[in-house]
DNA sequence: ACCTGAACACCGTTCAAGT
DNA sequence: ACCTGAACACCGTTCAAGT
């Protein structure tokens, strides 16, 4: 079966969730796929471009989002589903981070304008996408470079992330003024 | 002059501001300071650990912010502290991240606990924090990441994102409810 | 105590040559 | 068109040996 930039951006998937983005070198893409190094540049112009095109895929893991007579319900189930595809796959903050650099479509916005569309507040769409990507990617980043330290020493203290997110979260959407 | 971790540090960050983290390898490192490659691990255990270093100097560039009558304000000063000290340096988000996650004292906690003691909000403080600690650094990583595309490929469109990142902020610290 | 010299086990990428 | 083979110019880290 031929090569093509689909599979070997399926198979630098695969082997990012076995072995993360330490382990994913394009020397090891290649003795995965069975084929020499060289072989993939006839695909992909080089690895930060394949990295980019892995991001694409880790955000169309998100979720659509339902829709709530709250908006605040609706922020929140939108943050929760980034932070679910960037945590879903191993350090998939520095790589979605990389992919929307490079340009990629954040599927945060499109939902976040339908929600601020459907309660009236079209306007705060922009700076809550900001605020909510932002957070997400900040906080899943610490998290995931938290937990590379930990494979490296297990000496490192444990920290249970996931509470920690919420509250911040419940912050982002509060703000300042409601208590 | 004998060397020092310290010393080695101080032209770790003297080589990142230059070169940036692509460019900051061991071997360039013991190039500029005169020695063999070798000779800085009797000083630092590992690369890891002497960016860890170079965190806390980044963070420890963050000024105080004065007391205000608005928490807001005093949130909003904070946030753009935090800003200007990641990305004072490139590839800032990244590097404070790995510090972060390694157990660098968060100056940003003590500043928002302070403010929020202040305001009577003791207990938003935790959370708060989080939210600005993950935002600032999600926003800067995704920023210097554009920037280090950009300088690689400059047919990359340009963003401005300084108005990016006060209208984010700004979400952050009005949450949902107001307008 | 502090550093050199030399090696080990890797990288991403290029490019002529094959089929 | 698609892939191999071989090379180029790097990496972080270790460790015996020197001083």
């Amino acid at each position: 079966m031929a090569l093509s930039k689909t599979s070997v951006v399926d198979s630098a998937l695969e082997l990012l969730r076995e072995s993360g983005l330490a382990g994913m070198s394009m020397r090891t893409l290649a003795t995965r796929i069975g084929v020499q190094p060289s072989a993939l540049y006839w695909h992909v112009p080089s690895k930060q471009v394949l990295l980019t095109a892995v991001a694409e895929r880790v955000l169309a893991t998100m979720g659509p989002v339902e829709a709530s007579d709250s908006a605040a319900a609706e922020l929140r189930a939108i943050g929760e589903s980034l932070r679910a595809a960037v945590a879903g796959v191993p350090d998939g903050a520095e790589i979605v981070a990389l992919g929307l650099a490079a340009g990629a479509v954040n599927p945060v916005a499109g939902a976040v304008e339908a929600t601020c569309v459907r309660h009236g507040r079209a306007d705060r769409a922009p700076g809550l996408t900001t605020a909510l990507t932002g957070y997400v990617i900040g906080f899943c980043l610490e998290e995931q470079t938290h937990h590379n330290l930990r494979v490296a020493d297990p000496q490192l203290p444990a920290v249970d992330f996931a509470p920690r997110f919420d509250a911040g979260l419940d912050a982002v959407l509060a703000g300042v003024a409601t208590g």
